[in-house]
DNA sequence: AGGGGTTTCGTTAACGCTAACATAATTATA
DNA sequence: TATAATTATGTTAGCGTTAACGAAACCCCT
């Protein structure tokens, strides 16, 4: 493959020009039927492959968009980035795939090198960065979804899963179970679900009549480990507590290993829910109750929306809420 | 964003020519530092970002990869990707995401679509085509590794891990602990982890004097609902079964379930034992006894590999095995 | 038969960079 | 001091496509 066939050899090779070959190739309609098949039957027969990267330059669009998240390794970012790179194999684009590992300086450093490639759209999921960071960044591309946070200027979208309601409804379902000291093992401040399960945990005590004290909420990473840290922190200060509310399904069994090893039985001594019903969340033992957001299908509306902005119409329906569903299993019953 | 700014805006703003912007761009040392500071200047005022399209065009390298594996969402995977990205981004190489979906013919049609972006080198995880359609697909990028696969062609890197010996010593420990009808889900033959793992297991019979019966071996999907179908019917058909030793710990996890549906306890009737130690296999209960399998690193491994190649220095350790742990853990004690 | 419309194809000039060579200005060497 | 070597910059010609325009060949109609 040393030297690559190009549409001047298909354009020799079958006697016709390099534009009549580029129309056979992109399907335009004024070819005969006689050329396009000796042209096809050339471009086969050499292998013929043509160049994105030289369309990219002539047509400036390359066919591509660009993927950045915390962690591909965590299961709720991998979902979305299946949801992602199967909306846009189905539209012909590729996927740069972007790992910024939770360190917002590389999330940055990132966008740049996607900037250079020229994509024709972000999607960016849970971004640490700071607002005034991310506005500048994003001004740099085309278009630009962002998920899981929100955003008020227009041109951008958004895809967000309804974490308020969700957090509410498993806050509700700890106190009509007959909590009453629950504590909160809070995710990152940045990201939409950071705030809104924040937000939902104390709109759901509010409206059942309970205060909301700040000591029974612990920041927390959003990892097992975090979770289990954090949990042991504020299990310690906070004995009395008989239930936690955790950000999402990897620190609720970081939680549930600090009670093991604090010898708090769950969900007799305290209750425990998670958020986002990974397929992990199922087989703990307990099983955990949750919350479940269609990280998949949240994957695959961020890319829908992101190509509708690209085709040139935007507007309308810039941000998209997906709904989540409470689900009872024994870690909260 | 509309229209980008362009080396000849940069240059005509700081009274020099194109290439001597294209210089102080990439470094080269024929500059005066005079100059070579008004050009940052103007570039950092303009706010000036090159086109890696037309670098890439010009050039005739992209600084990009591509990454084809069968499923980003299955944990093995995501965290080959994490390694892959990681890898990359130090190298200054923007990775392009491929998911397959299991599917072959998508497989295929994915590694044309890399093609046409004119990758500068394939990492091809687990691929799903047979040989000769194999052989054919490589050919048709300038460097290529393989995760997964065995492959005798020089020129194409080969990361594995040393499955085989990790079988032996899985499937030993079961019949140290006096197991004698062991059953094995299998994994794709296709993949170098599928049969080399059926080896490992009849080679460790056959060392320990054992026969090794085609009953006891039942083809299955590698996921958690794979599991446990295969080991529905294998332990229907063979009841006296004792163990299972399974292709990974996720058909471990499905295996799991169909004990439980089956009133067979585990490990008192049942042992069960996967492979790879992904989070979940510590989490499970019974814990697994499982064999590590350091896939962030097989990610990172193949990314050098590949890089190596791409630099022009091939040859040497393009077969690289990296070895495996066992775990040893309550579903196998 | 001549004007206007289709169809089908070709030519030219970008797209935004860099490789390779050319040139001018400076410094070192004999 | 003349010449060669060095340093700093510019010029030209691609890289492999497509957009935009143009032109020939054919058809239809009056």
């Amino acid at each position: 493959m040393s030297i690559r066939t190009t549409m001047a050899d298909v354009a020799r090779e079958s006697g016709v020009s390099l534009m009549t070959v580029s129309r056979v190739i992109n399907g335009k309609v004024d070819v005969s039927e006689d050329t396009r098949q000796r042209v096809l039957e050339v471009i086969d027969r050499l292998d013929y492959r043509p160049s994105g990267i030289a369309r990219s330059l002539a047509t400036r669009r390359t066919g591509t968009i660009g993927l950045v998240m915390p962690d591909v390794s965590n299961p709720f970012f991998s979902d979305v980035a299946r949801g992602v790179t199967t909306a846009a194999y189905r539209e012909d684009y590729n996927v740069f795939l972007c790992s910024s590992e939770e360190d917002s300086h590389r999330e940055l450093d990132l966008l740049h090198s996607l900037e250079e490639k020229r994509i024709d759209g972000l999607i960016l999921c849970s971004s640490r960065l700071a607002d005034e960071v991310l506005a500048a960044a994003l001004a740099n591309f085309p278009s630009a979804v962002l998920v899981n946070r929100r955003w008020r200027e227009t041109g951008v979208g958004t895809v967000l899963a309804d974490d308020e309601t969700g957090a509410r409804m498993l806050v509700a379902h700890l106190l009509h179970s007959g909590r009453r000291r629950i504590g909160l093992l809070a995710g990152p401040p940045m990201s939409h679900s950071g705030s809104a399960r924040l937000r939902g945990y104390q709109r759901a005590l509010a409206t059942a009549g309970f205060s909301c004290e700040d000591a029974l909420v612990q920041p927390c990473a959003p990892v097992v480990n975090g979770g289990l840290d954090a949990a042991l922190t504020l299990l310690a200060a906070q004995p009395q507590i008989d239930a936690l509310f955790c950000y999402n399904d990897l620190v609720a069994v970081g939680a549930l290993q600090a009670c093991a090893r604090l010898g708090r039985r769950v969900p007799d001594d305290v209750a425990v829910a998670g958020f986002d019903d990974i397929p992990l969340a199922a087989l703990m033992t307990p099983a955990l109750t949750t919350c479940r957001v269609p990280r998949y299908e949240l994957g695959v509306r961020a890319t829908e929306v992101l190509l509708t902005q690209i085709d040139g119409r935007p507007g309308e329906c810039c941000e998209v809420v997906v709904p989540v569903e409470m689900v009872v299993r024994a870690s909260a019953p």
